[in-house]
DNA sequence: AAGGATCTCAACCGCGACGGG
DNA sequence: TCCCGTCGCGGTTGAGATCCT
C-alpha cells in the first residue's frame, strides 16, 4: 500500500526526528481545526508524515496539556502502584497520570527496571535455578522477559509472602506485590 | 582531554480492534 | 458477512546526551 515511495503519485513520507517548522505547522493545524482522521489531518496540514506519525508527535510532545520533566516521587508510587494492577497497559496506566504520556511512562519503567535487574542480576545468577521448575510465581521465559515481568530474587520461591490470597490469579501469575514495589522503593534509594 | 560505556527519549513498526460501506 | 481504512497500543530501535575510566 504505502510500500512504494517510488510511487509518483504518492507523496514522499518523511520520517525520522520532526523539524520545528513540521511542529508548528502540526500545531497550528490543530488549534485551528482540531483533531480529527490523522490521515487526512497530515494531508490537509501540507505535511510528509503518515497519519500515526502526526498522532505520535502530538500525543507524545506537542500537546499542550503535557507535563515535562522529572516524574515525581508521587507519580513514581502510583505507576509502580498501577503496573503492579494492570501489567504492561501503558496508556491505562498514563490515564491515572495527567499531562503523562504512555511513552513517556514506558521509557521511563523500562529504564528504571533495567536498571533494578542490573543491580540484582549476581542474586538472579544465583537463583535462577529456581525458575527451573517454575516453582515461583514469576514465568521468566528470557532476558526480556525477566525484565517486563521482574519479581525480586528475594521472594522467588517464597510465594507464602502471598498467602493471603489477596492477589487475583492473573496478577499473582506475573505481577509484583506492592511489598515488592515498595522494597524496589527502598532500592532506588531516591 | 579522549574514548568508550551507559542512559534517555523520540520515533518507528507490527498487530489487533473497531467501524463503515 | 466480508473487506478495507483508521486508530490505538505495546514493543523495539537508534541517535544524542551524559557519565566514567
Amino acid at each position: 500500500m504505502d510500500k512504494s515511495p517510488c510511487n509518483s503519485q504518492d507523496v514522499e513520507v518523511r520520517k525520522g526526528p520532526w523539524t520545528l517548522e513540521e511542529d508548528l505547522i502540526l500545531t497550528n493545524y490543530i488549534a485551528n481545526h482540531g483533531e480529527g482522521v490523522w490521515n487526512s489531518l497530515a494531508k490537509a496540514a501540507g505535511l510528509k508524515r503518515t497519519g500515526k506519525s502526526c498522532r505520535l508527535r502530538w500525543l507524545n510532545y506537542l500537546r499542550p496539556d503535557l507535563r515535562r520533566g522529572n516524574i515525581t516521587p508521587e507519580e513514581q508510587l502510583l505507576i509502580m502502584e498501577l503496573h503492579a494492577k494492570l501489567g504492561n497497559r501503558w496508556s491505562k496506566i498514563a490515564k491515572h497520570l495527567p499531562g503523562r504520556t504512555d511513552n513517556e511512562i514506558k521509557n521511563y519503567w523500562r529504564t528504571r527496571i533495567k536498571k533494578h535487574t542490573k543491580q540484582t542480576e549476581p542474586f538472579a545468577a544465583g537463583s535462577s535455578e529456581t525458575n527451573e521448575h517454575g516453582s515461583s510465581t514469576c514465568q521468566v521465559s528470557s532476558a526480556t522477559d525477566q525484565m517486563e515481568t521482574y519479581c525480586p530474587p528475594l521472594y522467588q520461591g517464597d510465594v507464602g509472602a502471598f498467602s493471603g490470597g489477596n492477589i487475583p490469579q492473573e496478577l499473582n501469575e506475573n505481577y509484583w506485590s506492592m511489598e515488592d514495589l515498595w522494597s524496589m522503593q527502598l532500592l532506588n534509594g531516591d
